[in-house]
DNA sequence: CTCATATTTCCATCTTCATGGAAATGAATT
DNA sequence: AATTCATTTCCATGAAGATGGAAATATGAG
C-alpha cells in the first residue's frame, strides 16, 4: 500500500482537473456501489468520449476501478489507492507533523525531520 | 483555511509534477529558513531557467513563498497551504471514514519508501 | 440475426505544459 | 557607473493534455 513518487505524480495529475476531480468526489459520495459511465456522464453533463478519456486517465492512476454489469461499466472510487496517496503527502510533503490534525490549529515551528540529501 | 476546489486543482496540479514534487519536498524538509534558488538549482540538478518556471509555477500555487534576502530569493515551503490541500482532499475525496485515521496511522511506523535518488 | 443500448476508441484540432540557452533585471561592492 | 553575482524573463520548440463528433466494439433482447 506505499504509494512511491512516481505514483504520487500519477494520483495527483489525475486529480488536478475539473471534470476529474468532481468525478472522483462524485464516485467517493456514491460510495463501493459506483456508478454507470452513462449516469457519471448525465450528472456531470460532459460527452461520453470526453468522460471516457478522464475516466481512463482515473484508472491508469489507479484512483477508481471498473467492473462491468450486463451492458454497463460500473465505476467506483479506490479508497485504499486515496488513502496511500494522503500518507505519502502527509509523510513526505509536511514536514514529519501531523499535518491533518494540525490544520485548524497551526504548525509546530520545530523543523524535526531533515533528510541529508 | 478552508481550500475550494479550482485552489486544490492549481495545488494538485503543481505537486503532479516530477521536479516540482522533489522540489517541494525538499523545501519541506528544510524548513522555515528555506534556501535560495541557486541551492534549489545545484541540488536537484535543473537550469536555473526550467527552475524558475517551477518555482513560479509552485509559488502561483500557493505552496511556497519567496522573500528576498540580499541578491539571493529565498524560498519556503507554505505548511499552512499544505495541511489545507491535505484537508481538502480528507473531506472532499476520502468518503469521510477511514481515510484520515488509517492514513495517520501509517505515518507514524510505516517509513519504507525512502528518497534515495 | 438484427436491433437497440452502453461505452469505448479513433481522429483531428486546440490548448497548455516543459525545456533550456540567451538576454535582461535587481542588488550589492568598489 | 562599472562590475559581479543571483535570478528571472524572453523565446522558440517539442511533448502532453483536453475536447467532442463519428465509427467501432461489446452486451443483451426479441
Amino acid at each position: 500500500m506505499e504509494m512511491n513518487s512516481p505514483a504520487a505524480i500519477e494520483a495527483l495529475g489525475a486529480l488536478a482537473q475539473e471534470h476529474r476531480l468532481a468525478l472522483f468526489r462524485l464516485l467517493v459520495q456514491t460510495g463501493q456501489d459506483g456508478l454507470p459511465a452513462g449516469a457519471i456522464a448525465e450528472a456531470l453533463e460532459i460527452p461520453n468520449s470526453s468522460l471516457s478519456f478522464h475516466l481512463a486517465h482515473l484508472t491508469r492512476a489507479g484512483l477508481i476501478q471498473q467492473r462491468r454489469e450486463g451492458r454497463s461499466l460500473i465505476y467506483n472510487a479506490d479508497y485504499e489507492a486515496m488513502n496511500a496517496l494522503v500518507a505519502f503527502l502527509m509523510e513526505n510533503c509536511c514536514g514529519g507533523q501531523d499535518c491533518a490534525s494540525s490544520a485548524a490549529g497551526g504548525i509546530s515551528t520545530d523543523q524535526s525531520e531533515r533528510k541529508t540529501a
